[in-house]
RNA sequence: GGGCGGGUAGCUCAGCGGGAGAGCAUCGGCCUUACAAGCCGAGGGUCACAGGUUCAAAUCCUGUUCCGCCUACCA
């Protein structure tokens, strides 16, 4: 031992390599499956396999693991289990990226072909994002990572399939679905991203049928004409009830048009009149089961105008968009252009423009299972925090739709369902069936199409833990403590793994929710790649080290708000690293041999910076413990902070240097104790948020054992909790404060050494500081301390400086030293302060109506501070008068 | 259109019924033997605006305004 030990600056890297070995190596985070009683349990938000770390990843992780490891530490059976979601589209389309390198496309490949490339791709380059959940200090029970892809999940994915279409929650059918004509296929309600976009109103006339008249209606999406089958306008619309029954004639096309009435239609839009188009509009769609409407599909899988097009076959949808204005325009059926907002929806991967189109598709029918998850949340089963986000979860659940489950890609759970090329009988079984059950020949083709990715996401909870087998794990840690996750997939995730675990699991699959906020740039703005914005997690810890950055994610992560990220933030915690380091390196030397711990006797003698600063740490022990159960991660770190720097470093240790280098043995044994038990807690409270720094300082404290990662944690004790030692400490604190402050405000420099008068107001006072003169003599800066009794009127040097602490005067003697204006000036400033406080205190005391009506507590409290301010006023009111006086002579 | 969140020190944000706070930035002084990634001090805010409730409002209520996000079938 010795400073050598310590290198100066804390240097991470290779720490944080060896510790997290140490960790892997021991099987310390492995979690026991036999229930003991006292179980803690996450499930990891899956990351994709395509996915690399970023900011996000990077929060939701660390906290994750703040609450692993304090209930680890806690002493609880803790499982944090990990794994990664295939992401069907995301890695489709990564593997026909590299594809489309070599000049192929999938279909060159084949679909098994192609799947088995896709495994490859992920044997070798997938995943890479658990090695960097490791550089994180992720605690996850590693040996049981999961894959949503792998056999056993797999199997539950049949399985649940299989269940919800026995139950008459899942079906086939005919309807019009977002359609991605870039990654082609269909997507769900909520892969669509909304987006506002500059565009045209078009007015197009279309001519009644035997008649001069013409309706002239309005659309967004002129192109779509082609298909239309319908006229429709609202049954209240006056000017166009005679027309409702008659036919309208399509331009171009001549198509003739039924004129229908509907209350769907707003009069007071456009012109009031509506161009139905059902393979093209959702609301088309509906009008045209109401009104059993005529469907004509005029684009394919591409986006592309088909052979329904007449002459605009073969076009883009925009390319169409244009030669149907052009021509409209020249034929004389177009009536106007607005420009107009339209709201455009995107792919949330690829970004196209997706095509409301009609295809047959898959359905989980959501009601049922819906209202099931509404329950669990409404009756407290399962809470969600900040409670904000139940709203918003009940919102959405109370008016969800069926939930469009099938996806034209191959990468996937592909539908265990089969057609019997004979007799059309759709066969939907766990096992892949040997012949059809009803004709029971063996021709049977299986679906094509895969599951959406949030399928198998949602069954995570519990197929991870080996579901639909009863395994000892799944009775040991399902339903799981806690899930942390962002708010960007409460829809897509949360709200799914509810229904699912609630139908299938038998309990809801987490009690607790922990929505967390969304980690954007120092403007607020969200980091993306195109913008350049970003800052890379990976870079951050290269740079600042992991605890650093981990630490500034926890003090960042107030509830409900998004968190403004900037390098500036994470050096400010890298030298609070470096803080702790440097109190390391202070106090492990004081330490050598110090492999006992504080004796009874030993807690009785203690002097009053010991008891204070042991006041101060479990004080500190209960607002973290609180801050981690409350979720208030940002209050904890905090605490923290506060504690470390501003209470332990800057007072405590500052002090410490006197009797540690005194004469006095016992007083410093017992210093050193204090000393080595502050620092022994101090770095486990600390481990959960920083876990590679505290274990190397923990490590090299006597007697604290092999790690501290398995705990204990410390333990609040309310008997150390000291009100007097705080209030003491408070006024010595004010004193050295006091002169520092006036030392600085005369420009003085620290090295002159000033001589210190102190006018006790009471016998306490007068012991207090009789009894600690050389602390205020060595953090002040004192060359002599002259303390008189309480109630003595000493003669003062004429030309002094003074300060008021509590009742206490102090006069620091600077004849000849300092302008006589300046400590006048200073003391008109000090005074001021004060004045508003005695004011604003003495308003309210002769205020009868707050003296009648407001609690006792707050009345006293103004009392305390009226005097408080008087005797402050007083006192350096009376310096200031000697000061002028002075100034006379 | 509906919903939610927010506007507090130059910047980023805590606080959310009784003394306006932190970090960073700024200014002044210090290489005080753990730490200059540090130490000691200082300055800086009609808490968006307008009403209301209350003895008391940054904090609760109402309205206005400006930002951000989510959601939605006015083409």
């Amino acid at each position: 031992m010795g400073e050598d030990l310590l290198p100066k600056t804390y240097e991470p890297a290779d720490i944080e390599r060896q510790w997290y070995g140490h960790w892997e190596e021991k099987g310390l985070f492995r979690a026991s499956d036999k229930r003991k009683g006292n179980e803690y349990s996450i499930v990891i938000p899956p990351p994709n396999v395509t996915g690399s770390l970023h900011m996000g990843h990077a929060l939701n992780n660390t906290l994750q693991d703040i609450l692993i490891r304090y209930h680890r530490m806690k002493g609880a059976n803790t499982l944090w289990m990990p794994g990664m979601d295939h992401a069907g589209i995301a890695t489709q389309n990564v593997v026909e990226k590299q594809l489309a390198e070599q000049g192929l496309r999938r279909e060159d490949l084949g679909r098994e072909k192609f799947i088995e490339r896709v495994w490859e791709w992920k044997e070798e380059s997938g995943g890479t994002i658990i090695n960097q959940l490791k550089r994180l200090g992720c605690s996850c029970d590693w040996d049981r990572e999961r894959f949503t892809m792998d056999e056993g999940l797999s199997q539950a994915v049949r399985e649940v399939f299989v269940q919800l279409h026995e139950q008459g929650l899942v079906y086939k059918d005919d309807y019009i679905v977002n359609w991605c004509p870039r990654c082609h296929t269909a997507l769900s309600d909520l892969e669509v991203e909304h987006e506002d976009s500059k565009g045209h109103l078009w007015l197009i006339r279309y001519p009644v049928e035997d008649s001069d008249e013409a309706l002239v209606v309005a659309t967004t999406r002129p192109e779509t004409m082609l298909g239309d089958t319908a006229v429709a306008v609202n049954p209240e619309d006056e000017r166009y009830r005679h027309l409702v029954g008659k036919t309208a004639i399509l331009p171009l096309v001549n198509r003739r048009l039924r004129i229908i009435a509907d209350p769907i239609v707003t009069k007071d839009f456009g012109t009031g009149a509506l161009k139905v188009t059902p393979s093209h509009d959702l609301n088309d769609f509906e009008l045209s089961i109401r009104h059993n409407l005529e469907r004509v599909t005029i684009m394919d899988t591409n986006g592309r105008i088909n052979e329904n097009g007449i002459h605009f076959a073969g076009m883009d949808r925009y390319e169409c968009r244009a030669a149907i204005v052009k021509e409209l325009k020249k034929k004389k059926f177009l009536e106007g252009t607005d420009p107009y907002v339209v709201g455009l929806g995107r792919c949330y991967r690829c970004k196209d423009v997706v095509e409301p189109l009609i295809s047959k598709q898959w359905f989980v029918r959501v009601k049922p299972l819906a209202d099931e998850a509404l329950a669990a949340v409404r009756d407290g089963r399962t809470k969600i925090i900040p409670d904000q986000w139940a709203k918003t979860y009940y919102e959405w659940m109370t008016n969800i739709r069926d939930w469009c489950i099938s996806r034209q890609i191959w990468w996937g759970h592909r539908i265990p369902a089969w057609t019997c090329e004979k007799c059309g009988e759709l066969v939907v079984s766990r096992k892949t069936p040997k012949k059809c059950p009803s004709c029971k020949d063996p021709a049977l083709t299986q679906e094509t199409d895969v599951l959406d990715t949030w399928f198998s996401s949602a069954l995570w909870p519990f197929s991870t833990m080996g579901w639909p087998k009863e395994t000892q794990l799944l009775k040991t840690f399902y339903p799981t403590s806690c899930l942390v996750t962002g708010f960007d997939i409460l829809f897509f995730w949360v709200a799914r793994m509810m229904m699912m675990g609630l139908r299938f699991g038998g309990d809801v699959p987490f009690r607790e929710v922990y929505i967390h906020a969304l980690v954007r740039d120092e403007h607020g703005k969200k980091m993306s790649k195109s913008v350049g914005n970003v800052i890379d997690p990976l870079v951050v810890m290269d740079q600042f080290g992991t605890d650093a950055f981990r630490f500034t994610l926890a003090a960042l992560a107030a509830q409900g708000r998004d968190i403004r990220l900037s390098a500036k933030r994470i050096e400010g915690y890298r030298n609070f690293m470096n803080k702790i380091w440097n109190a390391a390196r202070f106090a492990l030397p004081h330490l050598v041999g110090q492999s006992g711990s504080l004796s009874p006797e030993d807690l009785d003698r203690l002097g009053l910076p010991e008891r204070w600063i042991l006041s101060r740490l479990n004080r500190t022990i209960e607002a973290v413990e609180q801050a981690i159960l409350g979720y208030d991660f940002n209050e904890g770190a905090q605490a923290l902070y506060r504690f470390t720097w501003h209470e332990f470093c800057d007072w405590y240790l500052e002090q410490a240097k006197i009797p540690l280098g005194g004469d006095d043995a016992e007083t410093a044994r017992r210093t050193r104790l204090v000393l080595k038990q502050v620092l022994d807690s101090l770095m486990r409270l600390l481990h959960p948020f920083i876990p590679f720094i505290t274990e190397e300082i923990a490590s090299k404290i006597p007697g604290c054992g092999d790690t501290i990662m398995k705990g204990p944690f410390p333990v609040h004790d309310a008997s150390q909790v000291d009100p007097k030692a705080e209030q003491d400490m408070d006024t010595l604190i004010g004193i050295i404060t006091s002169v520092r402050n006036i030392r600085a405000e005369m420009d003085l420099p620290p090295s002159k050494k000033l001589p210190v008068v102190v006018l006790p107001s009471t016998p306490h006072e007068h012991e207090l500081v009789d009894s600690h003169q050389e602390i205020i003599v060595v953090l002040a800066r004192v060359s002599e301390l002259s303390l008189f009794d309480p109630g003595a009127k000493p003669k003062l040097p004429r030309m002094s400086a003074a300060a008021v602490v509590g009742e206490m005067r102090l006069f620091v003697p600077l004849e000849g030293v300092i302008d006589p204006e300046a400590e006048i000036a200073r003391l008109e400033k000090e005074l001021a302060k004060i004045d508003k406080d005695l004011t604003a205190a003495q308003k309210k005391l002769s205020d009868e109506h707050f003296m009648s009506k407001a609690n006792p507590e707050a009345i006293q409290k103004q009392k305390d501070k009226f005097e408080e301010a008087q005797a402050r006023s007083g006192g350096l009111g009376d310096s200031l008068k000697r000061m002028k006086k002075f100034r006379q002579n």
